[in-house]
DNA sequence: CTCTTGATTGAATACATGCTCATTCGTTTG
DNA sequence: CAAACGAATGAGCATGTATTCAATCAAGAG
């Protein structure tokens, strides 16, 4: 899919700004990573649930209760929460409790609302 | 939305631990706000035209060439961009420069790679 | 064991989204 | 003015995804 650096005909193309910006691009499988991280984040469901796990775990049935949703579709975004390992449970007896499993998620959450509100 | 808080018909519910979350909900505006930034950056080729932009401005023939995609496709990222004020423009001639508007955005991408690389 | 309950899963549906292609806009140049 | 070029835009298509609904799993209660 990159062998096509030539599809620059054009004149406009500043060498000297493209070849600097080409030696700090980042791996592909990161960048991949990186997009996939933030697509997870990138939705409203998936945001409150994990909000609402800062202050402490909660079960299945306390985040629908909490948002006001099916337990089914709290568990089907938790699942893909959880395949980012971004959570992570802990079975008691039927109940299974959800938490935060990784504190870069704060610090996300926390920089994300900088922008959102006094950007 | 929200006028449904008895769909909490089961016994599972941990009242102690579902009020403690949800004196700490954000208000909708700002979840849809964040999940919406998230959501922007949860693209590669957004990704890949942000991090290009951190060593310095680019015009759109560059960014195109640098990706190996079309400038359309690559004006039609950028337009998203802007709107979500994450990177602003500069008119020379026929030529527009990109470059990033806000340093939240580095901020995050580093938080990002963190969970990526060694999460 | 059978029934209930919390949780998970799969299929189906409705909706969003990224790219391509063709066109248009705005500026520079001949 | 007309032609050329960088950039922006809109329609169309192909793909992805969030929720619902029904079914299933797993653990405890009767």
């Amino acid at each position: 899919m990159s062998n096509k650096k030539d599809v620059c005909t054009t004149e406009c193309v500043h060498v000297q700004a493209v070849e600097a910006a080409q030696k700090n691009m980042l791996p592909d499988q990161e960048v991949l990573g990186l997009a996939e991280l933030f697509k997870i984040l990138g939705d409203p469901t998936r945001v409150r649930i994990l909000r609402a796990l800062f202050a402490g775990e909660l079960c299945v049935c306390d985040l629908a209760c909490l948002l006001g949703m099916s337990a089914s579709a709290v568990s089907h975004q938790l699942r893909v929460l959880r395949a980012a390992r971004l959570v992570r449970f802990r079975k008691e007896g039927k109940v299974v409790f959800y938490a935060l499993d990784d504190d870069h998620v704060r610090g996300l959450v926390a920089e994300g609302l900088d922008h959102v509100r006094h950007g």
